[in-house]
RNA sequence: GGGGGAGUGCCCGAGUGGUUAAAGGGGACUGGCUGUAAACCAGUUGGCUCUGCCUACACAGGUUCGAAUCCUGUCUCCCCCA
């Protein structure tokens, strides 16, 4: 079909260079050449990127793509990045096996505060356009009407995680259905030349030319990049998962989950998040802890770094207690070491019990025995109590 | 509107009157090995005043010596027909 929005001539070689560049590190651009094209208008081309605030903090996942778009913005084209405020309510049923509970809106706002505060340590704030969907999406009926008279549901099922869902005689709400149209209308509404989003974004990506479309503008282009697995090397990182590594993590957590990440994950994430491949020759500890450190000093500066692989050192390369221990009272005499660990670190006595029979319990360092369970207060005073390897409280006798 | 099916422990999932705190798997945790990787081995995984007791199989009630299992009602969900 002949279409307007198409580049009425052959993109210049130089055009076609920097399209080239740009899609580098993405896993599809489409349709195929169209970018190209856009670049050689010689206009800055306004580039969306849609993120809905359904959790409070933006994990390195995210800052694949948000990397991007800082290669887009330092290349001169303008950024719109989208709070999906509204959108966050509805659910985006991408690469979801189960629906979304629904937000409140409080939540989704508080979250979008934070959100956007993190997106700038990635982003140039003065050169990105900022809006929430909320502003176009909190519309009349009829309005609404309008846009879902087009699509038809057969188009709207064709994805991927619908017919799953559907295959498993699982649940998919009306909502869920209509997410596309809503994202696809942001695109209308900002007037995206190009939209880009993750690999699970390629059906809505796809879908807001179709929206744009409608509504008679121009259609934009997608990118979608690679999707970065969480430290458990398997899913995709995200917060509800619990495997993923937040950009306002603290510099020791940051550096500590970078090594727990999967050899067999390495490269990816060097890939993904340095642009670069992990340094020849260095073996994999090493290639590690050198992605660990690059990380810590973007989002906490270089001098952050000495500290946070100290700790790591201190704590699972030598085995010993951190520096900073938090302290936790007791005021018993003798004191009943299950009730001491229960209450040192928040778990039930039954459990307390279970590791001290396990020789999960150590006093300085050293394994406590499943026998005596009463100690003297003074005895425990000012030693530092580990449950497993990682948390430590130092004892203080209150009483 | 009609018909069918389902709700079990963190998740999935077996279990259809007693030996079931509930198979199996996943996850998680602990210990071993180690590079806090992977793989592998072993153990644990409701609570407590712990050789025993209490609470648990959507919720409420009932039958029974005894129920997750049977009955009644309520709630929630899925599928099909219209």
């Amino acid at each position: 079909m002949s279409n307007v929005t198409e580049e009425p001539r052959e993109p210049g070689p130089e055009a076609v260079a920097r399209a080239a560049a740009l899609t580098k590190t993405a896993v599809e651009a489409l349709p195929a050449g169209r970018l190209a094209g856009q670049l050689d208008l010689g206009r800055p081309l306004r580039i969306k990127l849609g993120i809905d605030p359904t959790a409070p903090d933006i994990h390195l996942g995210h800052t694949v793509v948000l990397n991007k778009l800082r290669e887009f913005q330092e290349a001169g084209h303008q950024v719109v990045l989208i709070i999906g405020d509204y959108t966050a309510r509805v659910g985006d049923p991408s690469g979801r096996s189960d629906q979304r509970p629904m937000l409140d809106p409080e939540a989704i706002d508080a979250n979008a505060e934070t959100f956007m505060e993190q997106a700038f340590k990635i982003l140039d704030r003065e050169k990105t356009e900022v809006r929430y969907n909320s502003e176009w999406l909190k519309m009349e009926s009829d309005q609404l009407f309008s846009l879902m008279a087009r699509p038809t549901v057969a188009r709207l099922l064709e994805r991927d995680d619908f017919q799953k869902r559907m295959a498993a005689e699982e649940p998919i709400s009306l909502l869920e259905l209509v997410y596309p149209l809503l994202q696809g209308y942001d695109s209308v509404a900002i007037d995206a030349d190009v939209e880009i989003g993750g690999t699970d974004q390629k059906f809505n990506l796809l879908f807001g030319r179709d929206m744009q479309s409608s509504f008679g503008k121009e259609l934009q282009s997608v990118m979608t990049l690679p999707i970065l697995p969480g430290i458990d090397g398997v899913k995709k990182m995200s917060k509800s998962t619990g495997n993923y590594i937040g950009v306002t993590d603290p510099p020791e957590e940051m550096f500590g989950k970078v090594m727990r990440v999967p050899d067999a994950n390495l490269k990816e994430y060097w890939q993904l998040l340095l642009s670069t491949d992990p340094p020849a020759g260095a073996g994999p500890n090493e290639a590690k802890r050198e992605l660990g450190r690059k990380l810590v000093e973007r989002f906490h500066g270089a001098d952050a770094v000495p500290g946070a692989e100290e700790h790591f050192n201190r704590l699972f390369v030598r085995h010993e207690a951190p520096e900073d221990v938090e302290d936790f009272k007791f005021g018993e005499d003798p004191a009943h070491l299950p009730a001491l660990v229960a209450g040192a670190f928040g778990v039930s006595r039954s459990e307390a019990r279970r590791a001290i029979g396990q020789g999960g319990v150590k006093l300085d360092g050293k394994t406590l025995p499943a026998e005596p369970l009463d100690y003297p207060a003074g005895d425990l005073d000012g030693r530092v109590l580990q449950l497993g390897k990682r948390r430590f409280r130092r004892l203080v006798n209150g009483a």
